[in-house]
DNA sequence: CACTCATGTGTACAGTCGTACACAATGTGT
DNA sequence: ACACATTGTGTACGACTGTACACATGAGTG
C-alpha cells in the first residue's frame, strides 16, 4: 500500500486509449475497432492489452469516466467566465464550442457512443449527460434565472438544453476543425436554438400536467 | 427493355437488407457488421452479396433511401390524422412513436447512422431530416399556426422540433419495446418538449439577428 | 434452338482476428 | 538479497474476414 514509482506506470494504457481516440477522429467507429488495431496503433503488442483491459467494451467505459473530467472541466470554466446574465447563452455556447474543438477526439467518441453498440457505454454516457442538465439547473436556479419554473419544468427545460447542445455536437463532429464559417454558423445556430428554449421557459406557465 | 418476369426479382438483394436490420435490432453497429455476417444471416453465399452492392456502404446508402420511404409514410399519416390544432403536438408523437416501434429497426439504423462510420449515411440522414424540417414548416405555414415568424425563424424552430424528436428516438430505441410505462414517460416528456419550443415561438420577436 | 445476361453457388487464398501460453524486464516489500 | 507482483514481449493457433475466379442456373431475346 506505498507508494508506487515505477518509471511510467499506466504508460501503455494511456497509450492505448489514446489510440482508440486517435482511430475515432481519423473517421472509424468505436464499434469496428478491434484489439489488435488498437494495439498496432498504440505501438504496443496486442496481448499487452489485456494487461488494462478485459475487452473494447471496458476501454470504452473507461474513456467515458475521462469524457466526465473533460466534461467538468469545461463545466468549470463556464461557470468561472459567464458573468453577465444577458451574454449567458454566447459564452456558454462559445466555451461549449471551443471545448468540442480542442477536445474533438472525445467528444466524437461521446456522439458515437449514444447509439452504439454497448449498453454499457450508452448509459454511461446518458448518465453523464443527465448530471450536466441537473448542474445546469442548479446554475439557472443559483442566478435566479428560473424563479417561476418547478422544479420538474426547470429539469426538462435544462435537459432539452444538453439535448440540443448533444445534437449541434454531432453537426459539429460532421465538419472539418478548420472551417472556421461552418463552425461559426452551428454555434450561432445552436444560440438561436437555446434562445428560443429560454424564450419559452419564460413564458411557460403551468402549461404542463 | 421488356418487363421482369422472374420468379422473386431482388429477392436476394430485400434478404441482404433485411438481414442488416435484423442485426442492427440484435443489438449490433452497423460498423461493426461484415460482409461474411449478413450473408450468413441472410442464408446466402458471400459472394452473392456482390451482385447487388459494392460494399456495406452501399447497402447502407441503399437503406437510407427505404428510411425516407418510411418517414415519408408517417409524415402523410400524420397529415391525414391531426385535424384540430391543439392536439397537433400529442397526436404527431402520437403517430411517431408507434411507426418507430413498428419500423424500430429502420430507427435504430437511422440513430446510429448520425454518427456512424460512413460521411455518406450521415450525409443522407441529415438530408432527411432536413426535408422532414421543411416539409414541417410548410405544414404550419398552411395551418397559420406560425404567421408572426420570419422564414428562418420558422425554419429553426423546425430543425429543432425535428431534432429533439430525433434525441427521444435514442431514447426510445434505448429501452425494450414492450416496456409500455417507459414508452408513455418517453412520450410524454417529447411532447413537453415540442410544448416548450412552440411557447417559445409564439413569443419569438426578432430576437434573432 | 442457341445466345446472352442477371443471378446464385462452391472453392480458394492470403490476411486479420481474439486470445492462450511461456518468458523477460523491472520495480516493491521483506 | 531474495521472492513477488506487475507490466510488456514473442510465438502460436484456430476461426473468421474480404474478395477473386470458375461455374451453374434459368429467363428473355434473336
Amino acid at each position: 500500500m506505498s507508494e508506487r514509482k515505477k518509471r511510467k506506470p499506466g504508460e501503455t494504457r494511456e497509450k492505448l486509449m489514446s489510440a482508440v481516440l486517435s482511430l475515432v477522429s481519423k473517421g472509424r467507429h468505436f464499434a469496428s475497432l478491434g484489439i489488435r488495431e488498437v494495439t498496432r496503433q498504440a505501438g504496443v503488442v496486442p496481448t499487452s492489452f489485456y494487461r488494462h483491459f478485459r475487452n473494447m467494451d471496458d476501454l470504452g467505459l473507461q474513456l467515458v469516466d475521462e469524457l466526465g473530467l473533460v466534461l467538468r472541466r469545461m463545466m468549470r470554466e463556464a461557470r468561472e467566465n459567464v458573468f453577465q446574465a444577458d451574454k449567458l447563452i454566447e459564452e456558454s455556447v462559445g466555451i461549449f464550442v471551443s471545448h468540442a474543438q480542442a477536445n474533438r477526439s472525445f467528444f466524437l467518441f461521446m456522439a458515437q457512443g449514444l447509439a452504439g453498440e454497448s449498453r454499457a457505454i450508452q448509459d454511461g454516457i446518458r448518465s453523464e449527460m443527465r448530471y450536466f442538465a441537473t448542474e445546469l439547473a442548479n446554475d439557472l436556479r443559483r442566478l435566479k434565472l428560473a424563479d417561476h419554473l418547478s422544479d420538474g419544468d426547470l429539469e426538462m427545460t435544462c435537459d432539452l438544453v444538453v439535448r440540443s447542445v448533444a445534437f449541434s455536437l454531432t453537426d459539429l463532429m460532421g465538419i472539418s476543425a478548420e472551417d472556421e464559417y461552418q463552425v461559426e454558423q452551428i454555434r450561432k445556430r445552436t444560440c438561436r436554438f437555446l434562445q428560443l428554449i429560454f424564450v419559452g421557459a419564460a413564458h411557460w406557465d403551468n402549461k404542463g400536467p
